[in-house]
DNA sequence: TCGTGGATTTACCAAATGGTAAAAATTTTG
DNA sequence: CAAAATTTTTACCATTTGGTAAATCCACGA
């Protein structure tokens, strides 16, 4: 159904902006063309909205994690995880936002899914880390505390872009120095000097 | 008056949870232990007591930037201002949250302090720190990017708590091994070894 | 052309929500 | 103690919200 998809995109921009319990059926269905029964005709009702957002999220939003290759140069490839997620904020905030939301308000409908997709990834993807470290090939940092580190700084200028616009001045732009500042910033974390 | 503030502490605990449109009168006059109607007559309305949270708290989140001495030692006053900031997404995560749904949801309603209030603050500090990096006492770094990265990897321990328990696997002893990978982190970002 | 199945709309509904009026209770003050 | 001022409760109300029932529209094949 291309109805369907007409949805799920009008949801995404509702839900993103004012949250699940700020959200209504009449302002998504405004946003989709539709009458609010056509919608509920597709779809159970408000939360299976939501949930069907989250759920096709959470794969999109842990790909650049899946990418992070055990076998590749570590800096290189932990150096294009963070350029890999800064992009994704930049491409798709709202969809950051929607995550955002969710977990700011404790999880109530994805938490199921952070233990059985989000941490075997996480503590995968974070030993493969600890190797490195350990094989004397990255700084000896906290996987954990890094991967959280790299989350918080790129998901921070979709996340927060209303601030960061009222302080960089609107302007574009903010993104390649962002980059640019990432790179040296996670870049200097990883090398071995001491 | 003591009931404004007992109003304003349940209002925090629903507003931070449930964000503004997903907070109902009835859930913080239930959490406040007082009467809808009793809580209407201290506070105009719903969207007053979130504007006089936002407003009270924005004083408080401003403090440690505000503290951050150009007189003093480059890397030790922004080490330090790293620790205040981690320290208040510890001991005020409810008030980190509020502000982080606000401003998520585009800050609809603190729009506006945040150019009378934090803007200034933040160019202000900007300059200090582009003069830190001129005199070269720190390494020539983005005074922005730097305070946005000290601002998301602080607040994400309270903004995204429920994900942090998740992957940490809920036992304490996070704020340590953080505060001592941000110091490391941003300690190295501002030497000035190339 | 008729009927059949999916898609859409119209007309609702019960519950929740922000808010109000006015009475009642309580505290303060003369 | 009595009156005045403040605080709290009771009883509502209009609107919004998620959701439903049933009628209607619309292709499309027999």
């Amino acid at each position: 159904m291309r109805n369907r998809r007409v949805i799920l995109d009008a949801a995404l921009n509702v839900f993103s902006q004012y949250g699940y319990r700020g959200a209504t059926l009449d302002q998504i269905a405004a946003e989709a063309g539709l009458s609010k029964p056509n919608i509920l005709y597709y779809f159970q009702g408000k939360e299976q909205i939501h949930l069907t957002l989250l759920s096709q999220l959470m794969e999109t939003w842990l790909d650049p994690l899946v990418e992070l290759d055990a076998d590749g140069d570590p800096k290189t490839e932990i150096l294009d995880y963070v350029q890999r997620k800064l992009d994704m904020a930049r491409d798709l905030p709202r969809e950051s936002r929607l995550f955002a939301g969710e977990i700011l308000q404790g999880a109530p409908r994805i938490g199921p899914n952070l233990h059985s997709e989000l941490k075997p990834l996480f503590d995968q993807k974070c030993a493969v880390i600890a190797g490195w470290a350990k094989a004397g090939k990255i700084a000896d940092i906290s996987p954990q505390h890094l991967i959280f580190s790299i989350w918080a700084t790129t998901q921070h200028y979709a996340d927060f872009e209303a601030q960061v616009n009222v302080l960089l001045g609107d302007g574009l732009g903010s993104h390649d120095t962002a980059s640019q500042h990432l790179r040296e910033m996670f870049g200097r974390m990883l090398c071995i000097n001491t």
